[in-house]
DNA sequence: ACATCTATATGTTATTCACAGTAATATGTT
DNA sequence: AACATATTACTGTGAATAACATATAGATGT
C-alpha cells in the first residue's frame, strides 16, 4: 500500500477573490461556485473559511451577516479595493506560474519527441 | 512593516524530473538549470537536495558518485523506468493545474472588461 | 421532540519549501 | 605548507498551505 499523499491545489485566496470580483457571496456559496467550475479542484470547506478570516484580517474583504433568507445565517463576503489590487497581483504571480508550467509542457514534450526517435532509430537498427 | 509573505514556487519534484530527463546530472547543475531556464524561479538549494534524497527512496532516480572531474565528488542522478512514469503523473497534473490557471486568466479578464463598461456607463450618465 | 440540512468554524496533521547554516573536498595564492 | 576561496552536498528550523476530521448552531420538516 502506497502512503497516500495529500493533494495541494494552491492558489485557494486567488480563487476565492476571483469569485468574489464577480459577485459577494458567502463561504458555502464560494465552495460550490469552485466546485462547479473547476470539476477537478474540490477545496475544503475548512480552508475557504479559514481564508476569508485571513482576507477579512488583511483588509482584502469586508463581510456582513445576512439573516433574511432560509436557513442559518451567512456571513456574506465583498471585495474591498485593497481586495481588487490583491487580485490584480495573483494575476501576475499566475501568469508567470503559468509561463513556466508551459514551458515544462514544452520541454516535456520535445523530450518524448526524442525519445521516440531513438527508439525509430533502434529499431531501424535492429531489423 | 508587511509581514514578509513567503513565495513558494511549487511543483519543484516535477521540475528536479524533468531536467534528468534531459540529462542525468548532478544536484548542484540541476539548481543552475533551472536558475538559466525559469528567470523568476530561484529554488532553493536545500530544497533541490532533500527533493533528490526523496525521489530516490522513492524510486524514481538512482545514483552513483563521479569523483572524476574537478573540484569536490558529485552525486549524479539518473531517471529510472518509475521516474519516467512519476514524470508523466506530472504532465497529466500539470495540464490540470494550467487549465485552472488559464481559466482564472480568462474569468479575470472577462470581470475587467464588464468593471470597465460599468465605469464607462457611469460616465456617460453623468455628463 | 427529533432528525436533517445548511452554513460556519475549529482541531489536527501532512506537505512543501524558504531561509540559514554546516561540512568536506579541490584548487588557487602567498 | 598555510590559507583563503569555490564548489558540491547536506542539515536545522520554521512558516505557509491546505487536507482530513470534527464541532456547533440555527432553520426546517415530520
Amino acid at each position: 500500500m502506497e502512503p497516500k499523499r495529500r493533494q495541494q491545489y494552491r492558489h485557494l485566496p486567488a480563487f476565492v477573490l476571483l469569485t468574489l470580483a464577480e459577485k459577494s457571496v458567502h463561504g458555502s456559496a464560494i465552495h460550490s461556485a469552485l466546485i462547479e467550475r473547476f470539476g477537478l479542484y474540490k477545496p475544503d470547506t475548512g480552508a475557504i473559511y479559514r481564508c476569508l478570516q485571513q482576507l477579512e484580517q488583511d483588509g482584502e474583504v469586508d463581510s456582513e451577516w445576512d439573516t433574511s433568507g432560509k436557513g442559518p445565517a451567512k456571513k456574506n463576503y465583498r471585495l474591498t479595493s485593497a481586495g481588487w489590487e490583491k487580485l490584480e497581483q495573483w494575476r501576475q504571480d499566475i501568469e508567470m506560474r503559468l509561463a513556466n508550467l508551459q514551458y515544462f509542457l514544452e520541454m516535456y514534450h520535445s523530450l518524448m519527441e526524442l525519445q521516440v526517435d531513438k527508439k525509430r532509430e533502434h529499431d531501424v537498427i535492429s531489423q
